[in-house]
DNA sequence: TGTACATCAGTGAACGCGCGTTCACTGATGTAC
DNA sequence: TGTACATCAGTGAACGCGCGTTCACTGATGTAC
């Protein structure tokens, strides 16, 4: 295909394509207090737009932009970087995965037992049903490193909820902390594996959770 | 910072800053029948630089040739495109994976077990020594949509002979794929958690793969 | 032995694109006097 | 009750950058006659 016949001075000729998405609806501006909404538009267009990609990556100021229907400068109004938005978009991911998760085990009342299954199903319904979510959540950074030093990462509260729910399924005699990074590391290579191998021959999702858990929990 | 005084026309104002790198050494191009030579110099560099980053999406086209030395368009001369070099090079990264797996496991004679326990402690080993080959094999497609339907995935070798490897352990009457499963999983998790999740309280690798086998593989 | 020609192995300029970031600005909403 | 002013909540044009891809080209190496 030849070059157009446009282009004869400066790096675009259009002017830059800001402002509002189509036509209609060209979003009413806060009022005096409210400015913190436009705060909540971007974190939920981010949100929305990183869960379908699960590539923090592939996201951009100006797509944000786009999506919330605001010119691409009004995200520094809120964010000074990139960066920090999609950290306030994984400290959700975690909030929210965590309280999914919380509350299917709750759900349960019965044996410790049937809390560790109802948590581990939990956990890889989640993380299958949310790929993206869960891919940015744990396959980069949780957080930049300049944060880092201070803090462990967001979501090690998940992981002490579910490592007391062990304890209390195998006794104080045995290792809970190593069972429950087992069990971790084990659902995660579930949700990871069949998200990025869709084509090879798993076996029936709830037979392979249920044999591991018999496998690596030992009965009282 | 102000804007510099430059720019009166075009998209760039220099030429393109495209040919050799650093002053000496501007490749020999390659005699007659040798136009090979180039090829495999690019999957080399571009082999390098995603072992590095780990990120596939970060690997462009003009620094793959910046960094072999050679103009953007050479690529063109082997490739078609960006995929089929990242394809290249994700194949032969699940061949030598494969082959140092099979090495590590092959010096230990001994028993199914330890020949289990030897790959087991080999895959592990492997990925987070290599950490980006790792990523880009298993936390990317690993063939482009458009050739998928075909093929299975590479790599489908590695496990089968890891699942036979399982089958020697635990007899007949278990199900070596299910439990073949269960441990590339487990072991797969570990890799990437422990890749991603550096500041979090891991035990001792060595050990925690060792109960992770004892607790999956039931002794005949 | 000489020469015209094909081909192989590349080069280099240019295209349009989307990006992060800067800068100066606008205009409605409140507030002080 | 009126009005000057501050501030809040944004806008829009422009910058330089790296990118994939195209196109026309170059010049050394072989080959046919």
């Amino acid at each position: 295909m030849p070059h157009g016949p446009t282009s004869h001075c400066g790096p675009r000729d259009q002017p830059d394509d800001e402002g509002a998405a189509p036509g209609l609806g060209r979003r009413r501006r806060a009022r005096r207090g409210e400015g913190e909404r436009l705060r909540e538009e971007i974190v939920a267009a981010a949100s929305r737009m990183l869960a379908e990609t699960g590539e923090v990556a592939e996201l951009s100021l100006r797509a944000v932009a786009r999506e919330v229907g605001v010119a691409t400068t009004s995200i520094y109004l809120h964010f000074p970087s990139l960066d920090e938005l999609v950290l306030a978009v994984k400290t959700r991911y975690f909030a929210e995965f965590g309280d999914a998760i919380l509350a299917g085990a709750a759900r349960t009342g019965d044996t410790p037992l049937a809390r560790v299954r109802a948590s581990a199903h939990g956990y890889v319904r989640y993380g299958l049903e949310n790929r993206g979510r869960y891919l940015v959540m744990f396959t980069s950074e949780s957080l930049p490193a300049r944060l880092l030093p201070a803090a462990t990462y967001i979501g090690v509260d998940v992981f002490e909820r579910f490592r007391d729910e062990v304890a209390a399924v195998v006794g104080p005699d045995q290792d809970a902390h190593l069972l429950a990074i087992h069990l971790w590391t084990a659902l995660h290579g579930i949700v990871t594996l069949r998200t990025v191998r869709r084509t090879f021959p798993w076996p029936d999702l709830n037979r392979q959770i249920d044999s591991l858990i018999d496998r690596l929990l030992p009965v009282e």
